[in-house]
Formats: C-alpha cells, sequence, structure tokens
DNA sequence: GTCGGAACTTAGCAGGTTCTCG
DNA sequence: CGAGAACCTGCTAAGTTCCGAC
C-alpha cells in the first residue's frame, strides 16, 4: 500500500479543482441531507436476532421509511431527511472484505488481478496501456471535459500505476502474454473507431447522420401449430383451434402459473380479444365463458418444450447459437456515416399479452403481430432499401436525418409508437448520454442560485409560484420525477405534478409522509423532515380543495415547471435534477465511504454502498426475491452454528482452566441467540449429518474396492463408525448438563483463543453478508448505475484507487461508457 | 394554451448464464 | 460437481420532453 502516496485525502480533493467553478460550494445546503457521518459506519449490531425481529417488522416496504422517520428525528435540524437509510448499515463495513484473498495486494501483483480478467474483457483495458509509449506528460491538470474547452489531445490518461502496471507486464513476456497482447492491440486496431468524445466542440444536435444504412429489421417467426394431441379444453373437452386461435391461446397458457395469468384484469382482456379472434374463425363450440377454458394441457407442453430445450446437447446448442449469430450479423448493425454500430432491438417485438404494469386497465389484451405493412423504415438517401419478407412491402420510407431511429410502428395497444433505435453503446446514444451529464453538471454550477429563488418563492404572495417553488423543492429534494397528467386507460400512478391529496399527510412540526404509486407502479413511501415553509404551502394547498382525488398542485403542469426552469438554466428540466441529485450524491458518498488503504473488497464495498445510497435517493426498487427470507434464515443459522462452535470452545477453556472464569468473563457468558432447545437440535443435527456423511463415504469406498477388485469393507466398520457418533452424542448431552467438556485436554487455551479468534472473524463476515443482502433485497443498482451516475465519476475513483473498472462495469456497461475512459483520478463531476 | 403525438430516456422483469458454495 | 444464488442481458413498458396543430 506503499503506493498511496499519491492519494489525497477525499473530501480535500474537491476543493482543490475549485477554481473552475466557483461557487462549486452550492450543494452545501443539500449536502446536509448526504451528510451520512462516518460514526454510523461504526455501529456494531449486537444481536443477531435483530434481523428476525426487524423483518417482522418491516412486512411492507416500511422498514426505510420508519427509520427514516426516526433518523429525522434525532438529527438535530433540517437534514432532508433523504438520509434516511445511512443510519441502517453499519456492521457490514469489512466483514466481506476477508473473502477474496486474491485481491490483497493489488498495487504491487496486478497479474494475479489481470488474470482474473476473462481475455474478452481485457480489451478495453488495453487502450489504457498504449499511449504509454509516449512520454506521460503531466496529464493530470484536470480532467473537465467542458463543452466548449478542447478535449486534451491524447486518448487515455497515462497514470503513474498504470504505466507501473505495464512495465511489469512487459518484464513477463511468456509467449502468452505477449500473444495476449498482440490479440488486445489487433483489437484496438479494429476498433480504431472514431472517438466522437474527442471532437464534441461542433455538434450540431438536430442533425443526427449524413448517412444511414441498415438492413431493416427482423420480424417474429410464423406461428407453427401445436402438434395435434395439444389441445386446450373447453367445458372439460379437448377443442380444435385455427393456428390463428390457438396461437393467442398459447400465450395465455405459456404463462398459466404467473401472476398475470391470476390477475382478473389480465383475464378478462385477454379473454375478450381470444374471443373476438375465436368468433371470427366460428370456433366450436362457442367459447363464451373464461372459466370454462382449460389451458393447462397447452401449459404442460410449453414446460416440457423448455426442458427439452435445457436437456439439448452441446452441438445442437452451438447451432442454435451461430444461428442467431448469423441474423445478429445481418440485422445487429447499423453503418452510421460510414462506420458499423450496432442496432439496439432490430426485432420487431413479437405478438402476445401485453403486460401492462401494476394495475393498468388494459393489462392481458392481445398485441398483434407486427407485419411489414406498419413498419416505417428511416435511412440516407443514398442507402439501398432493404428488401421486405417476400410477398410483403414497408409501410414507407423516410430520409429523416434528425431522427436516430431506424424503424418504427405503432402498437394496437395503446396507439404509441415504437422503436427501433441504435445499440446503447453507438455514438449517437453515447453522444446524448454525455450531454445530459454535462447538462447536470452545468446545473451543479447554477443551483446555488436556482436554490435560492425557489426557496424565496416559497413565500410568494401568487399561489401558483408558491406551487412552483414547492414543487421544485421536492424534485430537487426527493428526486422526484416531474409528473405528466395521465390518461383514463393508463395505470394510476404520478409524480410530482400529479401527486393528489391523498398522497401527502402532514405531522406535526415538519415531517412529510409521502406515499403513492410511480412509475412502473412502484411504491413511493418515505416520510422526510422539510422545510417549514414547504410544510406550510403544502398544508394549505391541502386545505383548498380538500378531497381525495384532487390534485395537490391544481395549477401546476409540468410544462410550466419546466419552462420556468428553462428560464434560469438553457436545456434545463425537472429530470435534470435527478440526474444531478444521483450523481452528487453518488460522488459523495464514494468520497466518504471508500478506505483509502482499504483492500480491494473493501473498495468495491464502498462503491456499492455508495450506489445503493442513489438507489434509494431514486427510489428504484426490485421485487423481493420469493425465499429471501429463506435465505436470510440460512444466514441467521449459520451464524447461529458459529456461536455454537464458540460456546463449546469457551467451554472447553474453562474446562481446562475454571479459574479462567473470573479472569476472563467473557468466556463464562452465554451466547445470545443461543437457546437451550435449539442447541439441543443442533447437536442432533451436527451428529446425524456426520452419520450420513460416514454411511456415504462407506459406500463409496466399497464402490471403489469393488471396481479394483477388492475386497469390501465389512458393514461392522461402518457400525463402529456409527455408534461412536451415537456416544459422542451422549457425550454432548452429558456436556451440557454439566458445563464440562469431555475431551478437553485434546485442547489447550492457546489453541482455544486462537479459534476464538477465527470464529469470530466468520461471525463478523457473516454477519456483515446478512446485512448487506438485507439491505439489498429491495434496492436494484443497475438503474441508477446505468443511467444516472456519470460513469466518469467510477471512471475516476477506479483509476485514483487502483481498482480495474472490470470489477464496477460489465461488458455492456463498458461498452455503454467508452467516452467516459479519458479521465484520471482527479476529474471530479 | 391545450392537446396529442413523436422521439427518446428510464425502468423492472424474465430468463439465461456464470459463479459460488456445500 | 451440482444446486442454487448472483449476475447479466434482452425485452418492452412507462416515463419525460418537445413540438406542432388547432
Amino acid at each position: 500500500m506503499s503506493s498511496s502516496d499519491s492519494d489525497d485525502v477525499p473530501l480535500s480533493r474537491r476543493k482543490q479543482s475549485k477554481p473552475i467553478s466557483s461557487d462549486d460550494d452550492s450543494d452545501v445546503p443539500l449536502g446536509k441531507r448526504r451528510k451520512t457521518n462516518g460514526a454510523s459506519k461504526l455501529i456494531k449490531e449486537e444481536s443477531d436476532s435483530d434481523y428476525g425481529s426487524r423483518r417482522t417488522l418491516s412486512k411492507a416496504s416500511s422498514a426505510r421509511s420508519t427509520s427514516s422517520l426516526s433518523d429525522a428525528n434525532d438529527s438535530s435540524s433540517d437534514s432532508s431527511g433523504s438520509d434516511v437509510p445511512l443510519a441502517k448499515r453499519g456492521a457490514t463495513t469489512n466483514g466481506r472484505a476477508k473473502k477474496p484473498t486474491s485481491y490483497k495486494d493489488e498495487s504491487s501483483d496486478d497479474s494475479s488481478s489481470e488474470d482474473e480478467v476473462p481475455l474478452a474483457k481485457k480489451k478495453s483495458a488495453a487502450p489504457k496501456k498504449k499511449p504509454a509509449s509516449k512520454p506521460a506528460p503531466a496529464k493530470k491538470t484536470n480532467g473537465k471535459v467542458k463543452k466548449e474547452s478542447s478535449p486534451p489531445p491524447t486518448k487515455r490518461k497515462t497514470t503513474a500505476s498504470s504505466s507501473k502496471k505495464r512495465i511489469k507486464e512487459e518484464e513477463d513476456d511468456s509467449s502468452a502474454n505477449r500473444k495476449r497482447i498482440k490479440k488486445e492491440e489487433e483489437e484496438d486496431e479494429k476498433e480504431q473507431e472514431h472517438q466522437w468524445w474527442l471532437d464534441m466542440e461542433n455538434q450540431d444536435d438536430s442533425v443526427k447522420w449524413t448517412t444511414l444504412h441498415h438492413n431493416g429489421v427482423m420480424f417474429a417467426p410464423d406461428y407453427v401449430p401445436l402438434p395435434s394431441n395439444i389441445k386446450m379444453k373447453y367445458d372439460g373437452k379437448p377443442i380444435s383451434l385455427a393456428p390463428e386461435v390457438e396461437e393467442i391461446a398459447g400465450f395465455f397458457g405459456s404463462m398459466l402459473e404467473t401472476d398475470h395469468a391470476r390477475n382478473p384484469v389480465f383475464q378478462k382482456n385477454f379473454f375478450n380479444d381470444f374471443r373476438k379472434v375465436a368468433r371470427q374463425y366460428k370456433t366450436q363450440p362457442e367459447i363464451k365463458e373464461f372459466a370454462k377454458c382449460d389451458f393447462t394441457s397447452m401449459f404442460e407442453y410449453f414446460q416440457e418444450q423448455r426442458e427439452k430445450k435445457k436437456a439439448m446437447t452441446k452441438e445442437d446448442k452451438a447451432k442454435i447459437k451461430a444461428e442467431k449469430e448469423a441474423l445478429k450479423e445481418k440485422y445487429g448493425f447499423a453503418t452510421l456515416d460510414g462506420r458499423k454500430e450496432k442496432v439496439g432491438n432490430f426485432m420487431v417485438e413479437p405478438p402476445g399479452l401485453f403486460r401492462g404494469r401494476g394495475e393498468h386497465p388494459k393489462t392481458g389484451c392481445l398485441k398483434l403481430r407486427v407485419l411489414p405493412e406498419m413498419v416505417t423504415l428511416n435511412l440516407s438517401k443514398d442507402a439501398p432499401i432493404p428488401p421486405p419478407p417476400a410477398g410483403h412491402k414497408w409501410a414507407g420510407i423516410e430520409h429523416d436525418n434528425t431522427k436516430s431511429w431506424l424503424a418504427t410502428w405503432k402498437e394496437n395497444i395503446n396507439g404509441s409508437t415504437k422503436y427501433v433505435f441504435l445499440g446503447a453503446d453507438s455514438s449517437l446514444k453515447g453522444i446524448s448520454d454525455m450531454k445530459k451529464f454535462e447538462l447536470a453538471r452545468e446545473l451543479k454550477g447554477k443551483v446555488k442560485e436556482i436554490r435560492a429563488r425557489y426557496t424565496a418563492e416559497l413565500k410568494d404572495k401568487v399561489m401558483f409560484t408558491r406551487q412552483r417553488a414547492t414543487a421544485v423543492w421536492l424534485i430537487d429534494h426527493l428526486a422526484l420525477r416531474a409528473g405528466n397528467e395521465k390518461g383514463q386507460e393508463e395505470a394510476d400512478t404520478v409524480g410530482c405534478c400529479s401527486l393528489r391529496y391523498e398522497h401527502v399527510t402532514l405531522e406535526k412540526p415538519n415531517i412529510l409522509h409521502l406515499d403513492f404509486l410511480g412509475k412502473d407502479s412502484i411504491r413511493f413511501q418515505k416520510s422526510v423532515e422539510v422545510d417549514d415553509q414547504v410544510f406550510k404551502n403544502i398544508k394549505l394547498f391541502k386545505k383548498e380543495p380538500a378531497a381525495v382525488g384532487d390534485d395537490l398542485f391544481d395549477r401546476l403542469k409540468t410544462s410550466d415547471l419546466n419552462k420556468y426552469l428553462q428560464e434560469q438554466m438553457p436545456g434545463l428540466t425537472a429530470k435534470v435534477f435527478r440526474t444531478y441529485n444521483a450523481s452528487i450524491t453518488f460522488q459523495e458518498q464514494l468520497a466518504l465511504l471508500t478506505p483509502k488503504d482499504g483492500t480491494m473488497a473493501e473498495k468495491l464495498l464502498a462503491y456499492n454502498r455508495a450506489n445503493r445510497e442513489v438507489a434509494i435517493l431514486c427510489n428504484h426498487q426490485r421485487t423481493v426475491s420469493k425465499n429471501h427470507s429463506v435465505q436470510m434464515e440460512k444466514i441467521v443459522d449459520k451464524i447461529r452454528a458459529l456461536k455454537y462452535q464458540r460456546h463449546k470452545i469457551k467451554q472447553t477453556m474453562l474446562t481446562l482452566e475454571p479459574k479462567l472464569a473470573k479472569k476472563r468473563p467473557e468466556l463464562a457468558e452465554p451466547e445470545s441467540d443461543l437457546e437451550d432447545e435449539w442447541i439441543e437440535k443442533h447437536e442432533e443435527d451436527l451428529i446425524e449429518k456426520d452419520k450420513e456423511k460416514a454411511r456415504q463415504k462407506f459406500a463409496k469406498d466399497n464402490e471403489k474396492r469393488q471396481s479394483e477388485k477388492e475386497k469390501p469393507l465389512p458393514a461392522s466398520d461402518l457400525k463402529d463408525i456409527l455408534k461412536s457418533l451415537d456416544a459422542k452424542l451422549k457425550d454432548l448431552v452429558k456436556e451440557r448438563k454439566t458445563g464440562k467438556v469431555i475431551n478437553a485436554d485434546k485442547f489447550t487455551i492457546e489453541r482455544c483463543d486462537n479459534n476464538l479468534l477465527k470464529i469470530d472473524e466468520r461471525i463478523a463476515t457473516q454477519r456483515a453478508a446478512m446485512v448487506d443482502k438485507d439491505e439489498n433485497k429491495s434496492t436494484a443498482l443497475s438503474t441508477s448505475k446505468m443511467n444516472y451516475i456519470d460513469p466518469r465519476i467510477t471512471i475516476a475513483w477506479c483509476d485514483k484507487y487502483e481498482v480495474p473498472f472490470e470489477k464496477i462495469y460489465t461488458k455492456t456497461l463498458r461498452d455503454k461508457f467508452k467516452w467516459a475512459a479519458v479521465v484520471d483520478g482527479s476529474w471530479e463531476f
């Protein structure tokens, strides 16, 4: 860790580059929300049963909000409460760190960490090394890549550390290694791909391309009727269906065991559409009642097919894969301004049943097959028009270079437009991604002013202005979405501007309880301490309409809000606050949580925690896996087992040296969370497991002997072992009663102490894993990682702490974020 | 200004693949 | 070395924002 010489204290780092944006302190007022404080990190969880109780307490998603409330209560002042979750963490600090010993000294031994990276992944790390052949200039300037300022001349930085790495690698010239490097370089050459991010000055927003070529889209395969013995039943009898009808029945049949298929609205919508089609084809007998339909044989058939697919031979699987590859080769790429770029989703959406989320009124409706006649293509005039499937025509051809879509069609359920775009790793997506983050960074510079203005306006005489200010306050502090109006035919979800009376409640001094369904019908349930004036305002807004169903901000629309924001900064809209707050929170948390001289695992843990803060801020949730509680229970049991071991060790020590009880009272203390009943059962289990093991070993040994034509072991061998285990169990029972360990003299105090240490460590590890797991059960980190956190923060951090970013970003994300790889450890959001 | 539609970003889920642990 | 957890990717639904027609 001697290499840490270059590392400054994370926090101080921020100050250093101040001059660039003079008021970059502007985020301080909010900063309080993120203060987190290292203190919470140190809290040790005492009881492991704690999990159990919390779980019962927190049934819904209330765990978070509960803690948020209590946080808010005892934190002295205006912390805005979004710091909610921070208190909970603790215990985890270094638990996990122990596991992967291989990272231990990443600075001196990169070959080991490098080797962990599969070849394919290396590619993106390679370019880093290349420029090292040039004299590495002091490029540490500060990697600000401002729109106007011209970007650094070289592709990638060379930090001291990475050149060190390189040298080391070159010394090691095993041929395999050389070959590998060569391969990397070849791929690199191939990838001399126009690094648009080095040339962002003269970007004209409106024009997306000069030439655009592609092969059109792929259509869903034609329907293949089921074998004739597979039929849905109606009213108890198998019924023959025209393929067109059967297909729809199959859509439902294949998802029989899902929540969708159990949802009455889904059933109703499906059945309506199904019946309509069945009637067209004059199905006999006429299908009239959903309750009389029986799809089980279809369902079973699909299940079977699934099994078969899984059990396919390697060759068959490879074949299928190759076929897929071929199609991808054809449709999966477009040529934009002469450069090959990936297409995102080149396959038009296949027919099926619409899986609307939440209480979507149209969920279950039949999504029709898209035909070429419905699809319009967009490409340049010089591009050959891809031939539509035989016997078909395209709906139209456009040559609009202000649009980035390659194909579009209208979907029949909601009448919305669907598109085929380029992939996330394409230049077009990359450019807009980078612009998004640059805009958020621009907000960083102006946010102080903006906050000052809306804070003042919280007291404005004009109700509209007041509503607007309050809304912006919420958006800024709670990372709410704008909240457009929604139609009757959609799920009832809201964002900031569409919040209604019933979504907010107020509690005495200044606590705001929010509870509503947001995007994707994900519940937003938080309780936060708010600005006094915000509290007053909401009270006021609630008084006026005073009825469930009324808008909280009855005079405010998202367009008003965005217009207001635009006035203060061009391009500023509500969603920019989400990006800004997510990224800045991440950067701050990361600086706070990263242990300077930690192990790789500790650093990664810090990263994930910072990531989790952001996910919580943005309310990114996922459904708790069905067996989460089972898994938790397992860990609790594991810990108990460890505690039992600890208990036995202590008992041994006291048996060896009873006097120790006075000198070291902790040895005599009973383990928490270990009840006699449990111990009894556990001991029985242990012995039973040993017996089972013995039996298996015996059987295996004999098998081996037989194959080697030796005499089998006598059955009495096994019996003896089993008997001795029975005896051991009896001993344990005795020990339980007397508190004395029978064979204690096989140990020494020293050995016991050693073992104690090890057990303690393992318990700590397990506890940490448990906390981590529980905190993560319903939080999805991926969305914020992919959409909200400026990748340059990550890259800079990786550089600074010598973490290979393969450990953080998957291949897909690395490709998506390749534009960000120009920064070094000094870069700041 | 209001409305609806187009275009693009953000989102969770399902299912496949890889990793990990017993 | 096999089961189950974790992770990853693809899919497509559900948002936001902008813009143009009335």
